[in-house]
DNA sequence: GACGAGGTTTACGTTAACGTAAAGTGCTTG
DNA sequence: CAAGCACTTTACGTTAACGTAAACCTCGTC
C-alpha cells in the first residue's frame, strides 16, 4: 500500500464519529440498484451535490439519503422535477425568507394531497384485482383444476 | 330536428335498461379531462376496442370503465404496458384456458405487492413531508410571522 | 350550398429519463 | 511498466406517452 496521507483509509468502517462516511458512485449505486449514470444524471438534474476529491465524486450521507428519497418518489410515480421542488427547498430552508417558506409549505400540502388520492387509488386497485382474482380462481375451479 | 332514425336520442339518459349508453370520443375526453388523442392512443395500444358506426367510434360502458382503471393506473406510476397486462387478461378470462389464468394469478400478486409497496413509500414520504412541514413553521415562527 | 362543430387519419415533433459507446484519467498490483 | 479496475466527460441513441399540425369527412343548420 504506497497510499500516503490523502485522507483515513477505509479500515473502521463502522465505527466513526458519525461525521466521516462517504460513499463512491459505484458503492451508492449497487446500494440502490441503479446504474451510476443514474447517479449522474440525478445531480446533472440539480437532485444531488456530491463533493469532489480531484475529479472523483465523494457523496455523504446526505446524498445517500436524497437519493433514497429521489428512487421512492419514483416509485410513487413522481417526475423528477417534483421531487426536487420539495428535496431541495428542504436544504434551502435554513436560510429561507419568509416567500419561500410559505411556497415551500404550499408545495407539501399539494403533495399531501396527491398521496391522499393515491391512496384511494391503491384502494380501489386492490378491490379490482381481488374480484379479478376470484373470478380467476372460480373459472380455474370450474375446469377442475385447483387454484 | 331532423334526425331520423339512427339511434336512441339521448334524451332519457338515465331511464335506459342499463345495455344502451354509449359516447363519443369528445364526451369521454372531458369526462376525464384528457384530451382525445390520449383516448386514441389509448386504443393503438390495445387498451381500448370501441366499436364504429361508418368512421366514427362508439364507446359502451366497457370502454369507459377501462378508461378510468388506466388512467387510475397512470396515477400510480404504471405504465401502460403493465396496466394492459391486466386489464387484457381480465377480458379474455371468460374463453381463458388454464395457463393464462395461472399467468394472470400471477401477475395480480405482483400487482399486489407492488401496491403493498407504494403504501409503505407514501406512509414514509408521509412522514417526511410532516417533519419538513414542522421545520418549516417553525422557522417562520422564529421569524415573528404566524403559521 | 356554405359553414361550423365535431369527428377521422397520417405523420412528424417533443419531453423525460435514462442507455450506450468512446476515449481519457488515476491508482495499485503483478 | 503494463495491465486492470473504477472512475470521469462527452455525446449521440432510445423509449414511452403523448402534442401538434395538416388535410379530410359528415353531419345538422343558417
Amino acid at each position: 500500500m504506497s497510499r500516503s496521507d490523502i485522507q483515513a483509509p477505509e479500515a473502521d468502517s463502522e465505527t466513526l464519529p458519525k461525521q466521516q462516511r462517504t460513499y463512491t458512485i459505484g458503492e451508492l449505486s449497487r446500494m440502490f440498484e441503479v446504474t451510476p449514470r443514474t447517479v449522474r444524471f440525478y445531480e446533472q438534474e440539480g437532485l444531488l451535490a456530491p463533493g469532489r476529491k480531484g475529479q472523483q465524486r465523494i457523496y455523504r450521507e446526505k446524498d445517500r439519503v436524497r437519493l433514497k428519497l429521489t428512487l421512492r418518489g419514483k416509485r410513487l410515480g413522481f417526475s423528477l422535477a417534483e421531487i426536487r421542488e420539495v428535496v431541495m427547498m428542504y436544504d434551502a430552508m435554513p436560510d429561507g425568507n419568509a416567500r419561500q417558506l410559505r411556497r415551500l409549505l404550499e408545495i407539501l400540502a399539494n403533495k399531501r394531497d396527491s398521496l391522499e388520492r393515491q391512496l384511494e387509488d391503491i384502494r380501489l386497485m386492490r378491490l379490482e384485482i381481488d374480484d379479478v382474482d376470484h373470478r380467476a380462481r372460480e373459472v380455474l375451479r370450474s375446469l377442475g383444476q385447483k387454484a
